[in-house]
RNA sequence: CGGGGUGUAGCGCAGCCUGGUUAGCGCGCGUGCCUUGGGAGCACGAGGUCGCCAGUUCGAAUCUGGCCACCCCGACCA
């Protein structure tokens, strides 16, 4: 491709309404615009990146005996409705009528597009496994979407679906499917981990997420600073303690906290530790309401609740809900004396002696209070996020915290679908049975951005070649001269013979100009032809990545490409 | 949806508080000259319903009300 002719609108400022640099970078070297917000278009180099990851992902799918295949992005309620999620699913599924009043949705997944596509067709275990994907744009209504590609409302995904007739088949299934990540994301360039998740609201009975490490994720991995074990935040483990058992003869004693009322203020005013405290939290659940109790210096994990009582919404009570529950204002709530609702307790709480808790009044705490004998726990729990410096629950290690950006997740689904819609198989022994589905999501288009985010510095981006739109960059500098220009020429033929996506920057601009540019789009190798250079018979050979210049001979120009791209990563 | 903020040329911004001729600046864009190893210079030029609607006023980018869009902070997810 000539540069001359490609539709790289570059920016040299950043755009006002881009925040994380993924989303600035792409603004500015012209690979995407926005349309609205949280959807985009890809003008030709941001589309060539998003290709490129395509085709890794299709390569490693197709290698793992997945099959491509192509389903609608529009999907009739009846479905949605069959496998429960019409209702379940909120207003991030976008819904709509056609002209004949039926209700549609934008596919914002395809479980139940390709269970009814599999159910109709696979009648024996004789068909089983199947391993389905697809590459194509969904939609989400995301609340609030932000940061560029990094949570668009419309994107790209790879979404696959296996359908196995038995558990240990959909293990190995599921085992093939985490190989086959690890090599996309390996081919990638990406720093990644994958991670212990929370299977959230698709369901099912365990899963990973691919986390590429970077500062702006949105997502908080927890990992050990000795084993391999690595978590989102949402499913981190925590080890319990060990449970104190002996009861210090305090007696709870009642004492006057006039208007303090948070951790912070009580554990400074009554002169103790944060992790003195119990925070007593009620939350609001669809079964109603609980109260959690949580040490002073924690954190709650709400997901954690969420699955120990099986409920799908919960959230912080209000006010009025506190009072309701307690009879005292919100800030004072605690245990003792509590009735008339489920009291919930992180294991940490069993290993306190004597602790603070509210007192369920206004401006007044309980101090000297113990857990063994001072109020009633109906459940105790891992019911804490984890935090820096917290025992790794599978060796002596320590977890660390960092960002993390999902690009990846894999899911064990189990029947859920298939039982919900009914997709079964008749077995060896001629009894019908449900599928065991597992699902497997790449963000496509978060990848790129990913990528980006990992991989860039002041001058813009600096592709890993195996993403980036075009591989090598040759650049004319220098006042018109043929010499140069055919040298130009004559390596740009080559190099594409040889398979490397190149860019020929014939522009009529002066060098400052061409080389902000090719450091802006990211492209890996630069060669530039210059006056000098040319009269001993060489060319400049540039890294973007390291910077550094080598001259090559003419005749050596592939070799050394070659050279460069291969030890990239080195 | 709750809280905060922004909307003026393709992009980045000033002007608004304290209404008053022709609405500015930088970048980009067009033409010409010139220049060619890290976003050159000079000259000329094009480009604006000041987000939209209503109101106040002799007069509104500027004041008031409503609406819309977008961005940031929280609950969701690839």
């Amino acid at each position: 491709m000539k540069m001359s002719k490609l539709h790289v609108p570059t920016l040299k400022e950043d755009p006002a309404d881009a925040e994380v640099i993924s989303h600035k970078l792409m603004l500015r070297a012209g690979m995407i615009r926005k349309l609205t917000a949280g959807i985009y278009s890809y003008l030709p180099l941001g589309y060539r990146s998003l290709r490129k990851v395509e085709q890794i992902v299709r390569e490693e799918m197709d290698a793992s005996e997945a099959q491509e295949v192509f389903l609608p992005t529009v999907q009739p309620s009846e479905l949605w409705k069959e496998s429960g999620r019409w209702d379940y699913y909120g207003t991030e599924l976008l819904r709509f009528r056609d002209r004949h009043d039926r209700e549609c949705c934008l596919g914002p997944t395809h479980e139940e597009v390709i269970t009814d596509l599999v159910r109709r067709d696979v009648r024996s275990y004789r068909d089983l496994p199947l391993n389905l994907y697809q590459i194509q744009t969904k939609f989400r209504d995301e609340i609030r979407p932000r940061f560029g590609l990094m949570r668009g409302r419309e994107f790209t995904m790879k979404d696959g679906y296996s359908f196995d007739a038995t558990e240990e088949g959909a293990e190995t299934t599921y085992m093939i499917m985490r190989d086959a990540y690890e090599r996309i994301f390996r081919r990638c360039s990406l720093q990644f981990r994958a991670v212990e998740a929370d299977s959230g609201p698709i369901g099912g009975s365990f899963s990973h997420e691919f986390m590429v490490l970077a500062n702006t994720g949105e997502d908080t991995v927890v990992s050990c600073d000795r084993c391999d074990y690595a978590a989102n935040l949402e499913k981190a483990e925590i080890r319990p303690c060990e449970p104190c058992n002996e009861s210090i003869g305090t007696v709870p004693e009642k004492v006057s906290t006039q208007s303090v009322r948070t951790i912070e203020e009580v554990s400074q005013f009554l002169g103790i530790t944060p992790s003195n405290l119990i925070k007593t939290l009620i939350l609001k659940t669809d079964k109603g309401p609980v109260a959690v109790l949580i040490r002073g210096d924690h954190e709650l994990n709400d997901v954690k609740v969420k699955n120990y009582l099986a409920v799908t919404e919960i959230e912080l009570a209000d006010e009025k809900l506190i009072h309701e529950v307690t009879g005292g204002p919100l800030g004072f709530s605690g245990p003792v004396g509590l009735t008339g609702v489920t009291i919930l307790a992180d294991h940490s709480i069993r290993g306190m002696q004597s602790a603070v808790v509210g007192a369920n009044e206004k401006d007044f705490h309980l101090i000297n209070v113990s857990p063994l004998s001072g109020f009633k726990v109906d459940g105790y729990g891992d019911f804490r996020s984890a935090a820096a410096g917290d025992p790794c629950p599978r060796c002596d290690g320590k977890l660390l915290m960092s960002r993390g950006i999902e690009v990846g997740h894999i899911f064990k689904l189990g029947t859920k679908y298939s039982e919900s819609m009914n997709a079964t198989f008749l077995d060896p022994d001629g009894k019908e049975t449900f599928m065991i589905m597992g699902c497997y999501g790449i963000g496509v288009s978060r990848t790129v951005a990913a990528a980006i985010e990992q991989n860039h510095d002041e001058d813009g981006i600096i592709f890993p070649p195996p993403l980036a739109p075009f591989s090598v960059i040759i650049t004319t500098v220098g006042a018109k001269n043929e010499e140069i220009d055919a040298t130009a020429e004559n390596i740009y033929q080559i190099l594409w013979k040889n398979g490397y996506d190149t860019l020929l920057d014939d522009r009529n601009e002066r060098p400052g100009v061409k080389f902000k540019d090719a450091d802006l789009i990211g492209i890996p190798v630069r060669l530039t032809i210059g006056k000098k250079a040319l009269a001993e018979g060489k060319v400049e050979l540039r890294s973007r990545k390291t910077k550094q210049t080598i001259l090559v001979e003419i005749n050596n120009v592939l070799d050394a490409v070659t050279d460069m791209i291969s030890n990239w990563d080195a």
